[in-house]
DNA sequence: TTCTGTGCAAATCTTTTGCATGGCA
DNA sequence: TGCCATGCAAAAGATTTGCACAGAA
């Protein structure tokens, strides 16, 4: 598996920063997470950074397809870019599962509107709720 | 086809009121449409209607399942409720179109996750940009 | 050394809320 | 007539911007 470093190691655009590695650990780490769920975690170690850089950062990152943000009807969440993976979003509580998708799925997405970015949402209730 | 007019008179929670069909018929004309898009286009024949109202609306038109909102990547748009179709969301304008899905992908939809509700999006460029 | 990134504060949306009044059923 | 809905204004939230300084390459 890519080292989070490397992804930004590896894109020209972007240097490495300690607040912008921090915010690519901190989504790993949750798997999906929104834009004050990262702030808050990042403050404790990080007691200085600002809200603004955390915008910048999640902005210039999707950019450069290292972060694709998930619609969830709740507040956006964000995850490190990966394989085509449908999501279960909880309706309550905001909370994002990864799905995997059947390779006849795959197979169907593949076909209509071939090229395209897809999206697939999966909306119900998660267990902690 | 059922009149608008009769999504609401069904409805037992919400009073059928000028400004309730004034938003769905503003929503059914222009097929997608975000908030500022329907303020914008109602207050022209309506010009004392107000932006909470429109928020207001839009919120207990969704509860009651008559409005669907879409996750364009943009400002959120919305949908008169209907038959399970595709979104093809324009990632530079965030114009939305319906798209048909096919039945074999209708049936695989029905497979994984029965009696969930889904949402497949399809991003690219209309042919307006 | 250069130029991008950060942090702060202010500005700008976007959305929600409270309350008095209006109007549908 | 009784409530729900509307409209206004204010509040609350979310996101963006400008600018001076810091720090990665």
């Amino acid at each position: 598996m890519r080292e989070i470093r490397d992804l930004l190691n590896e894109c020209a655009k972007l240097k490495t920063t300690p607040q912008r590695l921090a915010i690519l650990k901190e989504i790993e780490r949750k798997g999906h997470a929104n834009i004050e769920e990262i702030y808050e975690s990042i403050k404790e170690f990080f007691p200085s950074i600002s809200l603004a850089t955390i915008y910048k950062n999640i902005s210039s990152l999707q950019e450069e397809r290292i972060l694709t943000q998930i619609c969830t009807h709740h507040k956006p969440k964000f995850e490190i870019t990966k394989e085509p993976h449908a999501h279960f979003i909880c309706e309550k509580c905001g909370e994002v599962e990864d799905v995997e998708m059947s390779q006849v799925m795959l197979k169907e997405l593949a076909k209509s509107y071939p090229d395209f970015k897809k999206e697939l949402y999966i909306y119900g209730e998660c267990k902690k709720v």
